[in-house]
DNA sequence: GGCAATTTACTGCCTCGGCAGCTAATTGGG
DNA sequence: CCCAATTAGCTGCCGAGGCAGTAAATTGCC
């Protein structure tokens, strides 16, 4: 006995419903903001966490965004063709690329949190910060409940 | 001034990431409940949807859905290649393809409501009655500040 | 009534992501 | 030390969506 019911499911009535909605939302916006630099939200969001510069394996960062592996190499691709990224094996563990940006990448990259910021900033008109931590708090504990 | 910042922006602390993972999650756990019928958890909500069968058309269904009539149309191609949905064209309206359960679609989609409410519920563990209501407020919120 | 604008569906081309299977490299237990 | 197990990355194959362009049908304006 949970939440829903199946006597009474409708789909648009639905969290999964809502979350898969607002998603493609916030790809769109930030997409909008984004492509006049030539790169799309999920390529940004990749560039961005490598600007931060922790952990910049390719596991690493698949880890990080709970990424498949096969998705990582072809993102990677990706930013590789565009010229912003470079593959550099490492030589303490040859199994590993290390992802780091090129002078391109870095200089793009500079600018797109302030870009991305803008465009969420725009879905949260009307939302106070205690509001956002409490959604943020609900979101984290649905993410828990994820076996 | 919102309540992201360019200065402080980290991908992993924002909404957009929370919402992806989440939006994944949420996909990943409907498709294990629902594969055992041979469907995914996209196929099982549009199925759930024609089954209430208000507007069938595939122009309704994607206006309500927000997709696109391109991937409604490949969609459609993939229920139709299961034989769980069936094309008739409209006699009124020659442009327009209304869709129908097959015997078989309907027999399935009698059982998806149950099962999606199963998987929605597990990550609802620990939520009130208020706390979904309030956390479906703040979607709502977002998607009606969408542009 | 006729012609322009709109709507419906479809198609090609693209990004994004999971899954399974593979190779090369590394680690760990006997 | 050696061989099995694990790890990192890559590939093929798939489903899922968006965007732009097209043809056919319908609507609406004059």
């Amino acid at each position: 006995m949970g939440l829903y019911r199946a006597q009474t499911y409708r789909v648009e009535d639905s969290v999964g419903f809502r979350i898969t909605r607002l998603r493609a939302a916030i790809f769109a916006a930030v997409d909008r903001e984004v492509t006049p630099w030539g790169v799309s939200s999920a390529q940004a969001a990749i560039l961005i966490y490598i600007a931060h510069g922790r952990g910049n394996r390719a596991a690493d960062i698949a880890r990080d965004y709970s990424y498949d592996t096969g998705s990582m190499t072809r993102m990677i691709d990706r930013l590789v063709r565009k010229g912003l990224v470079r593959r550099v094996r490492d030589a303490a563990d040859r199994r590993s690329v290390r992802i780091e940006l090129t002078a391109k990448g870095a200089k793009l990259t500079d600018q797109l949190p302030a870009v991305a910021a803008r465009a969420l900033n725009k879905l949260l008109r009307g939302f106070s910060r205690p509001e956002l931590d409490q959604l943020k708090g609900y979101l984290d504990r649905m993410l828990a409940n994820v076996d």
